[in-house]
RNA sequence: GGCUCGGUAGCUCAGUCGGUAGAGCAGAGGACUGAAAAUCCUUGUGUCGGCGGUUCAAUUCCGUCCCGAGCCA
């Protein structure tokens, strides 16, 4: 568990990193760039780390796999959770390897800042607690626990929501099993975090289309999604019983398992899968908005070319 | 042509026993440190179909016209 605290031995490589909500094209983009500079690609994107479920995250296909080396994709075997602490760690391990420049391709904002940046120096919580906590919110109820939450760190709870009850838990369980509070972790963590985060030079390309298209790019991607066997794609997960699994509680993956239940009907099904797709795009751009170092594309921009500029300058821009 | 029921937020509708209106959905904005494609927060002014009348006051009552659905001719 000394993840935390990892920083990269690695060589200052270039890193190129091309973000932005789903569906907007980041793979193709990316995989031009890479392969114009004969760069690996790394994965950012939080659902395609994942095994056995290549169809409904839109992990590129093998063919496009085998034109440059692609890392931390499809990596994770059925029914293991993972976690952004794990993904950092593996990530700095990759970029240890390589030499030369690299291009990052995802929308998962918080990973890619626990790769950048580096993610509390935290232990893992102990299942007992854990066990605790969740028999505590089942018991006793979500307001006590945001109460209790409230008491013992009332700056972290005025931040969160009564209603968050995942970060009311998360915030408990620190608490009892680090003795510290969220406040103050956040508070300390500041000097470490200068020490792990990344210091290579690093370009910022961001793609995103205006919602209209986006929405159309959407339907499109549900409709081969299905003509790819995405319904056998979650009935064998299904059939496994990994309904807990991170992967089955994504977009797409749940409204498919309400169809095969026969909870909704196909209209249904479509649907809601563009709706919280939608959804998920609003998200990661309100994420990736307010980071300033994004160069957003336009058609007319030269991506490949901007991106050679700043490997042969060592800037961007 | 006659009768009935409707015409209120982008959609479906509620409501005002007369004091200019509110839900769900859709849409929009935001937060985010170990589940993040997760989790959570904020956000509804619209000639209440048109025109007249009654009234201190009408979206609400009355008349009339227009539009839609149904029934009868």
């Amino acid at each position: 568990m000394e993840n935390n605290k990892k920083t990269t031995k690695n060589h200052l490589s270039p890193l190129i990193f091309v973000v932005g909500p789903t569906a907007t094209g980041k793979s193709s983009v990316a995989l031009s760039i890479a392969e114009k500079l004969g760069a690996p690609i790394i994965n950012l994107d939080s659902l395609q780390i994942y095994k056995s479920v290549s169809i409904g995250t839109a992990m590129p296909t093998l063919e496009e796999r085998k034109r440059v080396p692609h890392y931390l994709f499809d990596y994770v075997d059925e029914g293991v959770n993972y976690t952004a602490g794990q993904f950092r760690s593996d990530a700095i391990d990759v970029l240890d390897k390589i030499q030369g420049p690299i291009v990052l391709v995802g929308g998962s904002g918080f990973y890619i800042r626990a790769l950048e940046k580096g993610m509390y120096s935290v232990k893992d919580i102990p299942k007992t607690i854990k066990d605790n906590i969740q028999n505590m919110f089942d018991t006793k109820g979500a307001g006590h626990c945001y109460e209790l939450l409230k008491d013992q760190d009332p700056e972290y709870a005025k931040k969160i929501s009564e209603n968050d009850h995942y970060r009311v838990q998360r915030g408990l369980e620190l608490i009892m099993s680090e003795n510290k509070t969220m406040a103050e972790i956040q508070k300390k963590s500041q000097a470490q975090l200068e020490t792990t985060k990344l210091k290579n030079p690093m370009m910022w390309l961001g793609l995103d289309v205006d919602r209209a298209e986006l929405k159309i790019r959407v339907q499109k991607r549900f409709d081969q999604m299905c003509e790819q066997g995405l319904k056998q794609e979650v009935k064998a997960l299904m059939d496994k019983d990994l309904y807990e699994w991170t992967p089955m509680k994504s977009v797409g993956f749940v409204e498919t398992t309400s169809f095969l239940n026969g909870e909704i009907t196909q209209d249904e099904w479509k649907q809601l899968v563009v709706k919280n797709t939608m959804y998920l795009a609003k998200r990661q751009r309100t994420w990736f908005k307010k980071d300033e170092r994004i160069q957003w594309l336009t058609k007319n921009d030269n991506f490949i070319e901007m991106a050679e500029a700043f490997v042969q300058n060592g800037q961007s821009r």
